[in-house]
DNA sequence: TGAAATGTTGGGGCG
DNA sequence: ACGCCCCAACATTTC
């Protein structure tokens, strides 16, 4: 008996249930990857390159097993039915993800392949967190209850006897970086260890941007290279540390869970009445925004760090995404779109979820009169400006206190560290206080042409 | 997983 | 000793 294991944000061997189950039911198994050329080109430069790094690293782990990793390009719904036939498997098994994409490919295909569908890629999968109404909670603390009471399944494993099978191997696409990003589980469980050395100083550290305070682990979730049920696992809950950084583990599932049951959230307001918002159409903001180029330097350098990199700090993220909703009043989705191009954990779940919270049109997200203030927040969680001066290096030279805000600065300072305001670093591109009437305003009228029903559409 | 505006309190300088 | 003012520090309200 031939079975094929589909793998897509599931990249690794250990604890798969769709490999464990693949390799119990059956003699051989083809490990199989569809590389949908429109995914790839649509995805940035850091994420194309990780993604080849985890396909090389899932094939390393298959030879161990004495067989190849395949990778097919095209689209799965023509792909998959091919390899099945010429494999001449009678069964497929793959983790099941939570996108509207991949909800309908995956539904068709299941009608047309003998297939078993599973979760691996949750902590809990969609339905197994429910209120005692036998609903989706609406607001994070109840679910987060919920979700910490819950048991995990029993794991399946991986039998030895089984064979994989043999093939050319992967032949995957050049991409334009060089491999800078240790692929494979292997590497990921290492990053986990680094993380476990710091996890008990998590709460303490994660807001800190200058230092290596939160887990670094969101590419791997995203990827599958980690299984978020084996990190909450091992990160356990003996300190304050480590339950809070699995309670972030909750957010990951319960963004998952929204969007299963809400696939319109991609595009529209969780809560209707935000539909309403007009927004600014501002070009020239969304450039300077997307560039670095806004003249707060806490927000230049989380976006130049997205760039450089495909990652961001957290707290970063708030704050972009605060300045872009809130400050330059541009819409939510088109910020998310820029986040989900770039990141190298970009997800759709999570970056929508997220992206809702901070424009305060999602269940239980930031209010809407919540606006950051960029400078306020950098000197909070930068104190030292190490973060600012690794990002925006013409800053560097500014002290402690006038780098979170050099258009306040007095000119002779600015010239003695080589500043040239609308030269070497723009002017702000808005007025932070005025940008904030400005978005309450534009919310409240909203709000007015929409009363506030409380209600997921 | 805010911040600004407004209100309250109490110490200290000063006449 | 007293009233007055200033203002930091904290609390509350509001968006």
């Amino acid at each position: 008996m031939h079975h094929v294991v589909w793998f897509r944000r599931d990249l690794r061997l250990g604890d798969n249930p769709a490999w464990a189950a693949a390799t119990q039911q059956a003699d051989e198994v083809t490990a199989l990857f569809v590389l949908d050329p429109a995914l790839f080109t649509n995805a940035g430069p850091h994420r194309q390159e990780a993604l080849v790094a985890h396909l090389r690293g899932l094939d390393t782990e298959l030879r161990e097993r004495g067989g190849r990793l395949r990778v097919e390009h095209g689209k799965p719904l023509t792909v998959l039915p091919q390899i099945v036939d010429e494999v001449g498997a009678g069964h497929v098994h793959w983790n099941r993800d939570t996108t509207p994409y991949s909800v309908t490919r995956d539904d068709a295909l299941a009608r047309q392949l003998s297939c078993t569908q599973h979760w691996g890629t949750l902590v809990h999968e969609p339905g197994a967190v429910l209120t005692q109404k036998g609903t989706l909670s609406k607001v994070f603390t109840p679910f987060y209850n919920t979700w910490y009471a819950t048991a995990m399944h029993a794991w399946p494993t991986e039998t030895g006897d089984v064979t994989v099978a043999a093939n050319p191997g992967p032949g995957l696409p050049d991409v334009a970086t060089p491999l800078s990003i240790e692929g494979g589980e292997q590497a990921a469980h290492r990053r986990l260890g680094d993380f476990m050395n710091r996890v008990d100083n998590y709460l303490g550290q994660r807001d800190l941007l200058a230092v290596v305070g939160t887990s670094m682990l969101s590419a791997d979730l995203r990827f599958g290279t980690l299984s978020p049920r084996e990190v909450a696992d091992i990160v356990g809950e003996q300190t304050e540390g480590r339950r809070g950084f699995v309670r972030q583990l909750a957010w990951r599932d319960w963004y998952a869970h929204l969007l299963y049951q809400h696939p319109t959230m991609t595009s529209q307001a969780l809560k209707p009445q935000y539909n309403e918002i007009v927004w600014r159409d501002d070009p020239a903001g969304f450039d300077a925004w997307k560039h670095g180029q806004t003249g707060f330097p806490i927000i230049d350098a989380g976006m130049r760090e997205l760039a450089a990199t495909g990652y961001m700090h957290n707290r970063v993220r708030m704050l972009t995404g605060s300045f872009l909703v809130k400050d330059l009043l541009i819409d939510w989705r088109l910020g998310e779109r820029w986040f989900r191009h770039l990141l190298l954990d970009a997800d759709m779940s999570q970056n929508v979820g997220n992206w809702q919270w901070v424009a305060g049109t999602g269940t239980d997200a930031a209010p809407y009169f919540r606006v950051f203030n960029p400078t306020t927040q950098s000197r909070k969680f930068d104190p030292a400006g190490g973060y600012l001066r690794r990002w925006v290096p013409e800053l560097a030279g500014l002290d402690d206190k006038a780098v979170h805000e050099p258009s306040i600065v007095a000119p002779l300072e600015l010239a003695a560290a080589g500043v040239v305001l609308g030269d070497n670093y723009p002017h702000p591109i808005v007025d932070h206080s005025m940008a904030r009437e400005r978005v309450l305003t534009a919310y409240k009228q909203a709000l007015a042409i929409a009363p506030d029903s409380g209600d997921v559409q």
